[in-house]
DNA sequence: TTGGGTAATGTAATTTTATATCAGAAGTCA
DNA sequence: TGACTTCTGATATAAAATTACATTACCCAA
């Protein structure tokens, strides 16, 4: 909660002396942030250890903690959270909250991120033969950025969006083969089973999914991470930034780990599409 | 200004001593803003004055004011900062830098998206007797997935990867008709060429782009954002989960305009879709 | 009331923390 | 190289916060 509103709530609570203390801290928070003990103590016409006990008693460490954290809930503006879109939310409102949405989204996503499976995809991910990546739906396009990135990268890269196509491609999967598979909810029965099939055939499947999915279970490297979606009215979103973020992750990894001379390369080869081009310019 | 961003855009002016204790400022803000002078000090293996000098650069009293300011800061909401990639960074690190920095960006595009014009374009998007979404590259992807979304409010979406596909679909649009373009630099010949044409046709053409882009001068209602980006080495992402975001909340936009009724219509279908799965889940 | 006990508050000492001063080191340019 | 500037850290000093303890105020039973 807000310190500034704890010190508000809590004034019946304190003894005579805090309360003065409380009192000249609501008058003018601004100033009390920036004096010292002695003479917010002084302001409030209490001894010194008076205003540190009241520190305490709002639970912080003593008066600079205290500070700090009434600094904090000083600051104008909230951290971002996710919040739903009303019906009569203006135009500005709604870009607003959902932007801060998105952005409160690949927040929980990167906390729950298992960062030694990131570790772990990456070693697979270079030592690969080939890559397939593999979405249905609204994943689909995740894929296909996928593909985009690992293209660049001179690696033979298969991604279909068509379940029958992904389906023969992981029957013909072999030892040294990377399956990719990507689904929010990892309840996606084809998913699952070409999870299976591509498992079968000593392919390694990583599955960028919900932690504890059935198709987490399928993989042989979960890369879990827990993303909140608000699928009720308005479509997933948030599940797709975090995903092709994700990506984002493995793909510079992957060029971390292939060293100072692949990425040289990975430069010139940029340089060499951008002249090709009339306007110069590749990122469109 | 953001003090942790201040301290980020300021490396370049700090000297030796003072940059490492940026640096240790950056890597752990929380850290930072409980620990006393001495322990940052030997954090950043320097000593305490240097710290004390570092704080007072940054336009602060002395390092408890330092503190004061960076602790709000960090309420603002936004610990958020772009911070590039390095060389030796561990998994850990470099995924929490391409996911602050994604957030960061996304912040940076809600500040600069010209509200106005997104109401605008809600309001042709709803007149439209189609839409067409035209993207390359990587751009390309959030074309499909503004397809994906609008598809489902039972409007006449095209969308098209290829050049001449797209040509030919404006060469034959005509009033009534939204042309909703995806570029981030808005440099691309043939998008703007695109734009002309539909534009002749008398067609509405929405332009997802930089401001003053030579893209930005075709359309006749340009939705413009900056967005940061660093192509140097890595590819383009921030522009496009900015590009993604602000589709979504066009589509926001349109269901809201659309009415309740229309809402309950768009539940409704989904429904129905959820139940002719055997996995009972569409959000994939 | 009044005296014992408890909670609240303040004084003074101590510890911690921050800043100022200055000297030496490192870098820069003629 | 040498004069100059800038940067950095050791030490000293000042400021601030906290602790320990003493005092006061308050409450309640006798």
């Amino acid at each position: 909660m807000n310190t500034l509103e704890k010190v508000q709530n809590n004034l019946a609570k304190f003894s005579k002396s805090e309360r003065k203390v409380a009192e000249v801290i609501l008058a003018s928070p601004q100033t009390a942030i920036h004096s010292s003990i002695a003479t917010l103590a002084k302001m409030a016409d209490v001894s010194e250890p008076t205003v540190n006990r009241f520190c305490r008693r709002l639970d912080t460490k003593g008066f600079p903690d205290f500070k700090l954290h009434l600094a904090q809930s000083l600051a104008n503006g909230t951290p971002y959270v996710s919040r739903h879109v009303e019906e009569d939310d203006s135009p500005e409102s709604y870009t607003t909250k959902i932007f801060e949405s998105s952005m409160a989204s690949l927040d929980t996503a990167r906390q729950s991120l298992d960062i030694a499976a990131v570790n772990k995809a990456v070693d697979i991910l270079t030592q690969a033969k080939t890559i397939s990546f593999f979405g249905l739906g609204a994943s689909s396009s995740v894929a296909h950025d996928a593909q985009n990135k690992f293209f660049r990268f001179n690696v033979p890269v298969i991604c279909f969006d068509d379940v029958l196509m992904q389906r023969m491609s992981c029957i013909n999967s072999n030892e040294g083969d990377v399956v990719v598979l990507i689904s929010h909810t990892g309840r996606t029965k084809s998913l699952i089973e070409i999870a299976r099939i591509a498992r079968e055939n000593g392919a390694a499947v990583i599955g960028i999914t919900a932690r504890n999915s059935p198709l987490s279970l399928e993989c042989t490297l979960p890369v879990t991470m827990e993303v909140p979606e608000d699928t009720d009215l308005y479509l997933p979103m948030a599940s797709r930034l975090a995903q092709l973020v994700t990506i984002d992750v493995l793909a510079t990894g992957f060029t971390l780990r292939r060293g100072p001379r692949f990425r040289d390369n990975l430069k010139r080869v940029k340089e060499v599409l951008k002249e090709s081009r009339v306007n110069k310019d590749l990122t469109i």
